[in-house]
DNA sequence: GGTTTAATAGCGTAAGTATC
DNA sequence: GATACTTACGCTATTAAACC
């Protein structure tokens, strides 16, 4: 047998996964809650998507709500709070950021934190006037184009071209920035997000495989899978409804690999069974079978 | 522009060491 | 002897750089 997209699964993984992420949470991790805003900000004024902005450029390989409330406390203290301000970026020596990121430990990294923070405000401030919707305003706010441009953008520097966007341009990064300003900044003018499809990495595809939105019989590489994937996800959203707008593929990304991260990680590769189960959100969705993801090569029995 | 490679942080685990 | 703490190491995930 080969492999079946199974969109009417999908979408019950859907609703259930997001549904958890959003209101309680998945293995007891959620997203970044709510209240994750500075006392001292409006929403969706400029001050509040830079501080998305310059967060989210050093949410990497850390933990997601220290991150956050490390990046509020920098926010809230009147001597630190210019770190979120382009041009004071701009004008302020690297030693002195790297000092003052370090105060409520928003860089565990300290040197390279400050020099990509540093850099992603400098770009705003040299490039888009220290406002960020200038650049999407300049990319007909069109999601798909931004999305490319933070990849390909860059500048001068040393006599070099160095990226204008460092980490933020990362894959997986990108979509979760736009997806942020849009849905907690209230930056409602971004168009296309819809068609940006959902990163596929091992976790997405664990979840996606273990909760038998796709299954069957396969052996090949994750790219191979990966288109499949990227379509399930895109059609499994279609219709539903995330918080009184429409789902899109991007909403099943965190989901996604919270699931395989604290759960479907703990799986048994060729029966199965896993040590997680019994206090899964998706326990109802789960299906045994072999599911191996070594490196870039997929085993699937399912 | 896309793909491969090298480098690096974090995590879990195991072994070693200290303390009660 | 049992428990708590420390260190080292290998594995994974992820990036930038190098390469075609």
């Amino acid at each position: 047998m080969p492999i079946v997209i199974d969109l009417e699964r999908g979408k019950k993984v859907a609703k259930l996964l997001y549904n958890s992420f959003t209101t309680t949470d998945i293995h007891g991790r959620t997203g970044m809650p709510r209240d994750m805003v500075p006392s001292s900000v409006a929403k969706g004024s400029l001050g509040h998507i830079l501080f998305i902005t310059l967060t989210i450029s050093i949410n990497y390989k850390r933990d997601a709500s220290s991150l956050w409330e490390s990046s509020i406390k920098t926010f809230d203290d009147p001597e630190t709070k210019y770190l979120f301000d382009p041009k004071l970026l701009h004008e302020t020596p690297l030693e002195k950021i790297v000092e003052d990121m370090h105060r409520y430990n928003l860089s565990p990294r300290p040197e390279k934190d400050a020099d990509i923070w540093q850099r992603v405000g400098v770009t705003f401030y040299e490039k888009w006037s220290s406002d960020p919707r200038n650049f999407f305003k300049n990319s007909n706010w069109d999601s798909s184009l931004i999305v490319k441009r933070l990849r390909t953008d860059t500048h001068t520097e040393k006599g070099e071209t160095a990226p204008d966007y460092p980490y933020l341009r990362s894959p997986k990064i990108r979509p979760l920035w736009l997806k942020m300003l849009r849905d907690d900044a209230g930056m409602v003018e971004l168009r296309n997000l819809e068609a940006i499809p959902i990163l596929v990495d091992v976790h997405v595809a664990r979840a996606t495989l273990a909760t038998g939105v796709i299954r069957g019989q396969f052996k090949g590489t994750l790219d191979e899978l990966s288109e499949d994937i990227r379509e399930a996800w895109f059609q499994s959203v279609e219709g539903l409804n995330a918080n009184e707008r429409p789902m899109i593929a991007i909403d099943m990304y965190q989901p996604l690999s919270h699931l395989s991260m604290h759960g479907c990680s703990n799986r048994d590769e060729i029966i199965g069974n896993c040590t997680a189960f019994n206090n899964c959100e998706a326990r109802d969705l789960c299906i045994k079978g072999k599911i191996k993801i070594d490196k870039n090569f997929v085993d699937l029995e399912t």
